[in-house]
DNA sequence: AATGAATGAGAGTTCATTCAT
DNA sequence: TATGAATGAACTCTCATTCAT
């Protein structure tokens, strides 16, 4: 019984997944999942009260999995510089690693229409951590910058963009690539 | 015959990108945009072919409106970092000017699958100055990295995603804090 | 003034004329029309009152080119077999002379939903003399049917329906084949 | 699940029928099927991937229940002009007996754009049977005609324009008139 | 739990027609 | 006379969702 479930929710979220990047959110509809999925429309509706519910619950088991460990770097028994530069390989990482996850991702963070307020809000709370890090750094006066949004601009804009393009490009990134681009961002924020 | 009121078509624009705004692109729809205008919904389709062709034809102008002026900074008479530095301003000043514009501006190269190929391929062929800039910095050894996308990555990125973020959470960006991004970006890139 | 009128016209039916064929009568549609004329929708106005009026008036045309002619073959100075013959042939003729007008004329025939119930009534009084000859002949003993439907069908539908047959499938009709079938025709109602 | 409602799908294909007789093919859309029909438009689409679809599947029921019976004339044990004579039989009686199909069927043939180049050729191929009989009459020089399509058009014409153009005058065929139309053409044809 | 059937609402689009020049 | 602009109505078709089994 309860494999069959599993079996076909993940058949479903697959489908959700492929359908945006091949397509784009909006291109994502229950009958094309169905179709996808080889499942029947009703049954999404088993698993999800609706389509904003779906993409919803989607997103956060997405971000979810690509914060998973993060934790482990953010309490890293290391130097302030060195542990941001391991939350950004732990991103960069996951990025390559999950490439249908991040572009949807990605999508749902540019359009956030498609989820419920709370789901922005409850994604929001997940960086909490990475929040007490940066406060940590400010308190020591580590950073060049202090306004959160600004740094974080600074930090993770170019190692996302970077990546982004290259995955619209079909042209992978390297380690070396990500290496250079996570050392640059931090000079740029990171006092000496 | 009958005169093309212009009033009309610049309604029809202007409710495309309130729409965009509002509900994202996905939302956009003929019915909407017609009531937001005030026209029939079949007026649309006399100055457009379809949602495609609208989406295209407005995504140019809005390009050209962005770019406008660039030409002139890009061939001051100063120095490349100088150069890359008025550019800089050029594009946060825009975007801070138009935001429904730079919004629609992103949407659309966040999902291109709204316009046609061609129209990607202008836009980019639009870039073509800001390229022979690059090259030129890279062929003077000025940029600690070579990569178009790496560069365009890190100096680009943080402002960008900065104005974006200020934008979504109605606090506006100050040019204090552009010009403090802006110079790091640079430092990020450009030896010494 | 007339000049181009005349030619506005010519070029207006024309258009239905191709567009019947390409498309059947439904495909035809003022937007179309305006378009392979290369005149504006308006236009079409001025010289019609309406759609139905269009293919109503242009059926009559059609219907008057076609019959151009038949009068001299009715009142021929000959025996009754040999006058219907001269009609058969007549209307074989210009069937095969001008394949566009005719398949805009069955077209109508089997779909007199496009034309006015008066364009019926008037074609059908046209063949008014066809039907003078039918009685004298009904007259003279000469048929071996006396009803009028049941005459006119042995006697037109074989030829109509291979010329159609061929135009369809691309095989232009030969004169001897048109002389076989147009004998058989007589000889199946004609007495000896 | 739902079981599928026979009667809808009835509902449905009675409209078709309807419309055409009362509006011609173009006339029939999927908001007056749905109106006569009491279904939802939308219902339509559960069983007809679209409207092509729709008209080529009935006409393809349709000419199925034209030919329902068919080979047992076609192999019957009796000469080759009693055969053709209970093929004639047999469409004049089918055609008498569903008025509304035989004119969707008609409306269709003379219509082609309506359905698909595959429904053209499955419908063709229907009809093979019918050509083995005329081969065997061509092979036994029965016939004073060889080529097919002139042979049809002299043996089937005929019958079906009366048929035609009584139902169009709502005047019903005797059998009487049928068998003197179907004698003759046969007449025609057949060497002595 | 699972699903095919069914649907109202709305999408994009074309139509025949009228308006204003 | 001639026309491009403009439009309400209708079109085909898809959508998210509910129903009945």
């Amino acid at each position: 019984m309860r494999k069959k479930d599993a079996r076909k929710v993940e058949a479903i979220q697959q489908a959700v997944l492929q359908l945006t990047r091949s397509e784009g959110l909006a291109g994502v509809s229950f009958g094309k999942i169905a179709r996808l999925a080889q499942v029947s429309p009703a049954t999404a509706y088993v698993y999800y009260r609706d389509k904003t519910d779906m993409l919803s619950q989607l997103y956060l088991e997405v971000k979810v999995l690509m914060d998973e460990g993060l934790d482990g770097q953010l309490s890293a028994k290391q130097g302030l510089r060195q542990r941001f530069k391991l939350v950004l390989w732990h991103f960069a990482r996951r990025f390559n690693a999950y490439p249908l996850e991040a572009n949807f991702m990605r999508a749902i963070q540019a359009n956030p229409h498609f989820v419920t307020p709370e789901t922005i809000t409850a994604s929001t709370a997940m960086i909490g951590p990475l929040i007490s890090l940066f406060e940590e750094a400010v308190a020591e006066n580590a950073l060049a910058e202090t306004d959160p949004q600004l740094v974080v601009a600074l930090l993770f804009a170019p190692m996302t963009q970077l990546i982004e393009t290259r995955y619209a490009s079909q042209r992978p990134v390297t380690d070396d690539e990500l290496g250079r681009v996570i050392t640059r961002s931090l000079d740029a924020v990171f006092i000496n």
